[in-house]
RNA sequence: GGAAAGGUAGCUCAGCUGGUUAGAGCACGGCACUCAUAAUGCCGGGGUCGAGGGUUCGAGUCCCUCCCUUUCCA
């Protein structure tokens, strides 16, 4: 009888395109389910972005855009992705939608009333320049243990003493600048504390082969805490101004973004079914019965980050929601992905760009194979290595795997017009056969991806030395050893159509083609194709290249290089970076180009505006103090329109500070801060990312 | 500070509940072969299995201590 899964990938927050580590994490989820497909189970394969929460809200409003239109447009960018680095995803969705809306509230409604939910009044900081309580990351200050300069409100990076916002000593919002102050606010909790959930989740953590050992371990010290460690109850409100799902009945409060990203998953099954694609897959009933039903599987594959919501948060919230939803089956966690050694990191830059890799050609099923021969069922990182991965796909997929077709076919097609024939007993074969798809089904259902592989380019190396042993191309020189050569080549085959069943989830395009156009098979591959011998084939073509090692090192050249090189080459496609496009196409007030020289006579600078006063007698300038670091300056700003000068007292903002001084009739300008309009009402200040210091030089 | 994972040949890694001279691939040296414009096969050098103790007839594999790396502590 067919497995039914339900399988998920974790949701990517929607503030920004993927990057290697998620594809990775699809790259694990995607060999596993074409794997349970080819055996024949119904799997639905569904993911959606991460769209709501403070960070996209802020984002949105720096790029002048609401925050429909960021996740829009990062939605729209997904699928050239997902197709090309061949992740079946049956549907991709976005939590910012109807249906999360409906089940996040239903979920929330059903919590409360079992009891689980009740209110408590929090202080937080609250930045009262951006009107807005400020999260950990978005307050600054000096380690009260270290006293090292900047640090975000949860720990210091330098000594890593955790400490609370309120312990840093002269706490700014990295928003604005402004002095946070305390404020007391009503938040909404899940008490997972409750002994209901602990003795829950207890049991659920106990089910054998439901977690990993060490997922299960951690999971089971963080319910077992104590003192300090105890188990807390998750706070699972924000205030507004806020992206995000309203809360009923709650005016002004909504639900925390981790709240509903994981009801997210059951969103986007919804509608799958909605739209009728769940049909198409095989699956009669609606969404709430398959959902609900006993041997409906539920598997998320998440990375180590997210254990705590995964494992405790999220089985919690199911179990006493109560029918039609039900626990996870199993979650299954995998390691980060590091970068020649390194942990990735954007802002140094040590990242790979999905995106790039396609573009500069390197073929997706390459990755996909180095991934999978790294990957295994722990929860370990893995390191994606250049000069590994060359000898890797060259030396597996080309010269052991690919080679075995490419030696053998051309005897048969042109000896025996493509007739495979077994003349000597198959006892032999045939349990090797058999024996290395156990495996490899042993191996794959496990998530012992690197396992598989290795079987399979051993069971390649035996192919190859075999081939060797019987000399082949000595057999055909001699007519009466057509017969040898014959059964010599078909053996080979067999093998290799044998290998391309078993690593048809890891590359599924280069396995179809061998199905049809090797084998001529009308469909690609099953699993149950790996132990049937073929006995015919079309003449071989082509299947896979060498990796050229150039190319990789375009892939770790830095954007810059990368595109001067392109440029100076004058063939290569100009890669246009998505904020330039838009300047391009948004541009309305498009002038003429200036030369990096010139731009950069423009001294501009971060300044911190000290003082803001209205001007009087003018009724459009503000007259402002600056700080500029070493120095402080007066400007007048006509911004007043859209600006208390109250608010603007302790922001960052961007001025001009080697501007001619300009005497007014209300005193010197010396300077203009910079702001952002369009033919729409409205004046925007720029402001720096967080980070940025009075004095610092834009270029 | 507490905890977890890891430290095996130049590189990337495999070594299950302890069992014969520690393995693979790549890289390197030699040989063979030439079907594979997409090569392979054979042979070889190379490791005190992080360090030191201990248990055992026997330990990379179990126990203790220490060192190093990474991560987690919502």
């Amino acid at each position: 009888m067919s497995r039914k899964i339900f399988v998920t990938t974790a949701l990517p927050y929607a503030n920004g395109p993927f990057h290697i580590g998620h594809v990775m994490e699809y790259i694990q989820a995607d060999v596993w389910v074409r794997f349970q497909r080819m055996q024949g189970n119904q799997v639905h394969f569904v993911c959606a972005d991460d769209a709501h929460g403070a960070p996209i809200m802020l984002k949105a409003e720096s790029e002048g855009v609401t925050p429909q239109q960021l996740i829009a447009r990062l939605l729209a960018g997904r699928p050239k992705y997902l197709q090309g680095f061949h992740l079946s995803f049956d549907h991709w969705y976005t939590t910012d939608s109807p249906e999360n809306t409906q089940l996040s509230q239903d979920i929330y409604a059903r919590l409360k009333a079992a009891g689980l939910m009740y209110r408590k009044p929090v202080e937080q900081f609250y930045d009262p320049v951006k009107g807005m309580f400020l999260a950990d990351r978005y307050i600054k200050g000096e380690c009260p243990n270290c006293h090292s300069p900047d640090q975000y409100g949860d720990a210091c990076e330098v000594c890593s003493t955790v400490y609370a916002p309120t312990d840093l000593i002269n706490p700014y919002s990295a928003l604005t600048g402004a002095r946070p102050v305390l404020k007391a606010s009503e938040h909404f909790f899940f008490r997972l504390s409750d002994p209901r959930c602990v003795a829950f989740l207890g049991g659920w953590l106990a089910a054998p082969g439901r977690l990993q050992p060490q997922v299960a371990n951690k999971a089971r010290e963080w319910l077992a805490g104590s003192g300090e460690l105890r188990l807390s109850d998750w706070d699972i409100s924000r205030d507004a101004p806020y992206f995000g799902i309203p809360i009923p009945d709650a005016p002004g409060k909504y639900f925390y973004v981790w709240l509903d990203a994981p009801i997210g998953y059951l969103a986007s099954l919804k509608n799958y079914f909605a739209l009728g694609k769940a049909r198409a897959n095989g699956e009669p009933r609606g969404f709430e019965e398959f959902l609900a039903a006993a041997d409906t599987e539920q598997i998320h594959f998440i990375g180590k980050d997210i254990i705590y919501f995964h494992t405790l948060f999220w089985p919690a919230m199911l179990e006493f929601a109560g029918h039609p939803y039900k626990v996870p089956d199993n979650v299954y966690v995998h390691g980060h992905l590091h970068v020649r050694g390194e942990k990735m990191s954007k802002s140094r830059g040590t990242g790979i760009s999905p995106l790039r890799y396609l573009d500069i050609g390197l073929n997706p099923e390459w990755l996909r194979y180095y991934i999978a021969a790294k990957l295994n069922a722990n929860v370990e990182d893995i390191d994606f290595n250049p000069d590994d991965f060359v000898a890797r796909v060259n030396s597996d997929l080309i010269g052991k795997y690919v080679n075995i077709a490419s030696r053998a076919a051309n005897f048969i097609t042109r000896h025996f017009h493509g007739e495979l024939r077994y003349s000597q007993d198959m006892a032999g074969l045939s349990d090797a056969v058999r024996t290395v798809a156990a495996e490899a089904r042993a191996d794959y259902e496990a998530r012992e991806f690197g396992k598989a592989m290795r079987a399979c380019m051993a069971f390649a190396d035996g192919i190859n030395q075999y081939f060797d042993a019987n000399q082949p191309w000595v057999l055909a020189k001699d007519p009466s050893k057509a017969a040898q050569l014959q059964d010599v080549c078909s053996r080979a085959l067999y093998g290799f159509k044998l290998l391309s069943v078993l690593l048809a989830p890891v590359m599924p395009q280069v396995a179809e083609r061998v199905a049809r156009e090797l084998f001529g098979l009308d469909r690609a591959f099953r699993w149950s194709d790996a132990t049937v011998a073929p006995e015919r084939i079309n003449a071989y073509r082509h299947l896979l290249t060498r990796v050229d090692p150039k190319q990789l090192d375009a892939l770790f050249e830095s954007d810059a290089a990368a595109a001067a090189a392109a440029s100076a080459g004058g063939s290569a496609t100009a890669v246009t970076a998505p904020g330039a496009a838009a300047l391009n196409a948004g541009g309305s007030g498009g002038a003429a180009t200036v030369s990096l020289d010139e731009f950069k006579r423009v001294d501009l600078r971060v300044a911190r505006i000290l003082d803001a006063q209205a001007v009087a007698g003018a009724d459009k300038l503000l007259k402002l103090t600056l700080d500029l670091g070493s120095e402080t300056r007066t400007v007048f700003a006509g911004i007043k329109s859209a600006y208390d000068p109250q608010s603007l007292k302790g922001r960052l903002t961007v001025m001009v500070a080697n501007l001619a001084p300009r005497k007014m009739k209300f005193g010197v300008s010396e300077g203009m801060v910079l702001a952002a309009s369009g033919e729409a009402p409205g004046l925007f200040l720029l402001s720096p990312d967080s980070g940025a210091t009075p004095g610092m030089r834009i270029t």
